[in-house]
RNA sequence: GGGCCGUUAGCUCAGUUGGCUAGAGCGCCUCCCUUACAAGGAGGAUGUCGGGGGUUCAAGUCCCUCACGGCCCA
């Protein structure tokens, strides 16, 4: 426990100015954190990162909950954990799309070919250029060579942020979700579903953005509150009489396929199993029962389209109803009429509507419905939540195309309940967490739709056959063989075939689509550890140890990757799900963007320091959610000036310039010291017990508050002693001292990596965040057997009591006592005798006096009271 | 409408299987330049533990209920 370092190494002035830059540096050059591959499965700790969207902006939410993540890594590393900490970028999907489309001024053409000789725009980011100019078409690879080009940039930025926040990620093993490996990985994963029958295409009703023309996912979803308005229609019974239909959405009437009421009202009974005609159209349709139709929502009975809503779909479903869809893909009417308008009058009326945007179908049906005076009244305005796209602006619609789905046990009771089991094979911290996992699976009412129709994501990687008649045969795919993944469909032809043959009869078609960004996302434990590319990282690493997230990508992210580790080895992916909450601005509302509360978090570093944001973040319990404090964050600025100076204060007592700042416990007996560190022990047992909970927050907690009482008190009462040139005494409170000093620092280094280190520095070799966590255990037998923790407590409390006197006497603490009397109970003054001696220097006492009494008191008498 | 979480000092939050007079920091007030620290230190005041009911010798803690806030989902 010697160390060859001098205390010269000790600044006079101690600082925190410019640790982060020096740290980083030599944390990289020394391979501090680097991950040693030839360990074994029991002695890794394999931490899987979320990657961050590297196209978005990191925000505060982001090192809130990544410091979360690092301080257990680095507890991991400290108890003797090889940790497995890499770190991915997602760049791939649709923000970073709408990004390069906009910065380099260009659009994706999918059907163009690959120009080898396109050159980035030299405009690139100058938007008034751009808009001059206007933008143009470019082939897929091009678009796609364009987002590694733009989103390279951005991962420097991200990875910079990182290293000075202090992660302890190992850089070497940094991958993006759009790299080769990944897709290759994600392609792979997805033959292999779709050869056991995990993954599969149907032709179904998909909600469908008209803006960025695509499907979009159940996860993917939200709803808003938008204003509608009730239309009461009339409908004709096949008997002559009027029935009124209320409906948000008069424009699908010609898409209606059914009536609807609930099998209880009275109202309706009579009317089930009979027939009705829809107003203008004219179009024979059944009155069916069922008990989603709510007898309390406009007239109790509604009408059936295809396709207005997702009960639209649960109906049409249920009831085996046909399909009149009338929406095309740009959120239009479609050109024809759908089956079932077949008078003249509906055809007539149909052409009035075609080609029209909904909101002008919705106008030119109203106008239709007066003019046969089939609209009662005047509609009604309500206010309802309607289903949007998370990143969209237009309400979504419903289509009917070709999409894959992957099961996720939406659709089947048994793979819900299978999935739900795996939930039992995680730990939950904190564990209420694993209700939401659970409850978003028991409500899932379909499978996952991965395919997108966008450009910058990983391709389906499928061919189709052409027949002789140029038709498409979609049910009988062609894939790769999967030593040529990751392959482009639109770009590579497969083996059978040779390019010409594309899209020609006989001849092959690429499919068009992408993967959903989670389809490659949910796979990041595969991707990490190397599935089917490094077999023996791979069974070193998973199912791995820890994932982190915040708590509301449980229903997507955290549950998509349980479905693929649960399909692609039959595991759970990870040992421990770690969830933390967000940071919500001082309204207690949600950072973001587009409310423009968001503070940057470079910034914050840059005035804070890192030390000081990590120990804001540390602070937030798991899960819970933190509003935004720099109160906090000067606090934590505040506790690294004072580790700082305590440790120099403790390390300035070697006397002569060569005396090595050893630690020899043997010198350690004093019964105070003794009962400092018995103190200190189990103040490690509260620490490693909370760390091996995943209890970042109280470990620091307990920690910060054992350090403050130690240097407002313990420092105060052994100054004296520990100041004394030489003799046992002295040594004692020294060594006891740096034995403190070196355990708090290794307390403190995986929230305030940077002053442990620093301080680290000053007296030994290595690093600190190298070095094994304290042993409670070694503690104690240093202390030996006059460790008694009281011991600390009493005299703390006798000097407190003092210091109060002399403050109420408003005196300065220097001030002499001419005598002091302590009146405790005989087991308390037992105890204060053995630390009297400090106690008396501390309070600067000429005579203490120890009186037995009821009630613990203190009188003092200052000597400056006595000469007034 | 359902699920989950929260409500403790002016503010931000601790308070683990129920157990001494409910705590910390910030802010506020008073004092102190003391040989680690004035970007510091010492001390002080501050509570209907959201409301109501229940279980218990004992409830901030457990149960019921209501209110408010947040998130997720219908």
């Amino acid at each position: 426990m010697t160390s060859k370092k001098r205390a010269s190494k000790i600044p006079n002035k101690p600082s925190l100015d410019g640790i982060e830059d020096d740290w980083c540096n030599k944390w990289e050059e020394n391979g501090t954190y680097s991950f040693d591959r030839n360990k074994t499965r029991e002695e890794i700790f394999s931490i899987d990162t979320p990657p961050p969207t590297v196209s978005g902006s990191l925000h505060v939410g982001h090192v809130f909950s990544y410091t979360h993540t690092d301080a257990i890594a680095r507890y991991q590393r400290m108890i003797g954990k090889e940790v497995f900490y890499p770190m991915g970028w997602d760049d791939n999907g649709l923000p970073t799309e709408r990004r390069v489309q906009n910065f380099f001024g260009v659009r994706c053409d999918p059907s163009l070919p690959y120009d080898p000789d396109f050159k980035t725009p030299s405009d690139a980011g100058d938007q008034k250029a751009i808009k001059a100019r206007g933008e143009f078409d470019i082939s897929r690879r091009n678009f796609i060579e364009l987002c590694h080009i733009l989103t390279a940039e951005d991962e420097k930025a991200f990875e910079a942020l990182w290293r000075r926040l202090g992660l302890s990620v190992d850089w070497n093993l940094t991958y993006a979700t759009i790299d080769e490996k990944c897709q290759r990985v994600a392609q792979r994963a997805f033959l292999k579903n779709l050869e056991r029958g995990e993954a599969y295409q149907t032709e179904a009703p998909s909600l469908w953005d008209v803006t960025f023309r695509t499907a979009v996912a159940q996860a993917e979803l939200e709803d808003r509150e938008r204003p509608g308005a009730y239309h009461t229609l009339v409908f004709h019974t096949e008997s002559g009489e009027d029935l009124h239909i209320a409906t948000t959405r008069p424009e699908l009437l010609p898409a209606c396929v059914a009536l609807v009421a609930h099998p209880d009202d009275s109202r309706y009974k009579n009317l089930f199993g009979t027939t009705a005609f829809t107003p203008v159209f004219g179009v024979e349709v059944p009155i069916c029962e069922h008990d989603l139709a709510d007898p309390e929502k406009g007239t109790g009975i509604a009408m059936i389209c295809t396709f207005g809503d997702t009960t639209d779909v649960t109906w049409w479903r249920e009831l085996d109803l046909p399909v009149r869809a009338i929406i095309n893909r740009d959120g239009r009417i479609v050109k024809e009429p759908p089956n079932g308008i077949s008078t003249k009058a509906g055809i007539d009326a149909f052409k009035r509507l075609s080609g029209k945007t909904i909101f002008s179908a919705q106008e030119e049906i109203v106008l239709m419905l007066r003019e046969t005076e089939k609209l009662i009244g005047e509609p009604e305005p309500i206010t309802h939540p309607v289903k949007f796209f998370e990143k969209g602006d237009k309400p979504l619609e419903i289509v009917t195309s070709r999409q894959w789905y992957i099961r996720n046990g939406g659709r089947d009771e048994n793979l819900a309940n299978a999935l739900v089991d795996r939930g039992d094979e995680m730990n939950w911290h904190p564990n209420y967490m694993q209700t939401r996992f659970t409850n978003w699976i028991e409500g899932l009412n379909g499978d996952w739709l991965i395919s997108r129709q966008r450009f910058f994501g990983v391709p389906i990687p499928l061919w189709y056959p052409i027949d002789e008649n140029g038709e498409t045969l979609w049910d009988e795919p062609i894939t790769p063989s999967e030593n040529t993944l990751p392959i482009d469909p639109t770009s590579d032809s497969p083996r059978e075939f040779s390019e010409d043959q594309r899209g020609k009869p006989l001849g092959f078609a690429g499919d068009p689509d992408v993967m959903d960004t989670w389809a490659t996302s949910s796979l990041t434990p595969q991707i990490a550890c190397g599935w089917e590319e490094d077999g023996d990282l791979f069974q070193r690493t998973y199912p791995m140890d820890m994932r982190p997230q915040a708590h509301d990508i449980i229903r997507t992210w955290l549950f998509s990757t349980v479905v693929r580790s649960h399909f692609e080895a039959d595991s759970a992916p990870w040992a421990n799900c770690t969830l933390s909450g967000w940071v919500l601005d001082p309204d207690r509302k949600k950072m973001s963007k587009s409310k423009g509360n968001v503070v940057t978090p470079i910034g914050l570093l840059e005035e804070y320091g890192s030390d000081a944001v990590r120990y804001w973040a540390a602070n937030g319990r798991p899960g819970t959610d933190t509003a935004f404090d720099d109160g906090q964050m000067k606090i934590g600025r505040k506790l690294a000036i004072k580790i700082l100076n305590a440790s120099k204060f403790v390390l300035g007592f070697s006397g002569s310039d060569d005396a090595p700042l050893s630690i020899d416990n043997n010198l350690i007996n004093n019964p105070l010291d003794c009962s400092m560190l018995t103190s200190l022990s189990s103040l490690v047992n509260d620490t490693t017990d909370a760390f091996d909970n995943f209890d970042y927050a109280r470990a620091l907690e307990k920690t910060e508050s054992w350090f403050w009482d130690f240097t407002d008190n313990h420092l105060e009462l052994v100054k004296v002693r520990a100041y004394e040139a030489e003799g046992e005494a002295s040594s004692s409170a020294q060594h006891a001292l740096r034995l403190a000093l070196e355990t708090l620092l290794k307390l403190f280094a995986p929230f305030l990596p940077f002053v442990t280190e620093e301080v680290w520095s000053w007296w030994k070799e290595g690093s600190v965040h190298e070095q094994e966590w304290p042993s409670s255990k070694k503690l104690l037998e240093f202390s030996g057997s006059t460790g008694q923790k009281e011991i600390t407590v009493v005299a703390a409390q006798a000097i407190a009591e003092i210091r109060k006197k002399k403050t109420e006497a408003k005196c300065s603490l220097a001030t002499p006592v001419k005598n002091c009397t302590v009146i405790d109970t005989p087991e308390r003054l037992e105890l204060l005798r053995l630390a009297l001696d400090d106690v008396s220097a501390a309070a600067k006492a000429e005579t203490m006096n120890l009186v037995e009494g009821e009630e613990f008191e203190v009188e003092v008498l200052l000597a400056e009271v006595e000469n007034d």
